[in-house]
DNA sequence: CTTGACAATAACAAATCAGTTATATAACAT
DNA sequence: ATGTTATATAACTGATTTGTTATTGTCAAG
């Protein structure tokens, strides 16, 4: 049961903040690989990567492929896609930002604070 | 300065996997904006705005200006860059990929399955 | 049909997260 | 000084996450 509905953005974002998943991800550039075969560069047991592997196909990063008792994983677009397209907006609103902030810091000295916060960095 | 150490792409993704944290985003992409006006369209207390903004500066995703009791918010590069890159690589990945899938395909029904899977889909 | 390899699932514990209310701090206005 | 506004922090709670071990299901080989 696929179902194959639209892989929400939390579910995608929240996939790749995994620091093992995205290492998965990074091994299936390089081409198919088996869950064991996934599994293999992580001092982690194969529950643990079967669990990661579903959490990246529910997020539509991966698919599966079965074969005999093996299950072929490889990279799908379907999630990458979604969070690209999410982040395009984002890297738009940056660059108007930035063209922008000329006109900002031009502004800034017109109306200068009457108390400097106290700096507390460093 | 703010001691801009690399922000994880642990501390991106994860930032990004929150519904009002894009939605915080988003409204961002519109301009700048004050802790009190992001909270005003969420029904949400101040004080979960207040961490959710902690939560996006820590992950680079925005940087804070100070003006009297007032912080105003604004995207920053620093953490989408990140991400960009990163995911840039899975793209790359998933083009060629793609191109391969027609060998694939090709090289598929040499090797029939002795067993398909039952098709519980649909 | 039994065995062994591959993978998924269940049940559980520790850690983290996202929200709450209550309180604190800091600047501004009176 | 006092109150008000804007924001941050603390302490707590319930839900979710990430790992574990133990078990189960499936297939292929003999």
């Amino acid at each position: 049961m696929k179902r194959l509905r639209p892989p929400s953005l939390d579910h995608a974002f929240a996939a790749l903040a995994d620091p093992t998943r995205r290492a998965i991800l990074s091994r299936l550039t390089r081409g198919e690989a088996t869950v064991m075969q996934l599994a293999q560069p992580f001092s982690m047991t194969q529950p643990a990567i079967s669990r990661h592997l579903k959490v990246l196909e529910h997020a539509g990063l991966i698919v599966r492929r079965a074969e005999g008792t093996k299950r072929h994983c490889r990279l799908a677009q379907h999630g990458i896609a979604a969070v690209d397209q999410w982040l395009s907006t984002l890297r738009a609103a940056l660059e108007t930002n930035y063209n922008r902030l000329d006109q900002v810091l031009a502004a800034m000295p017109a109306e200068p604070p009457k108390h400097i916060e106290r700096n507390k960095q460093r």
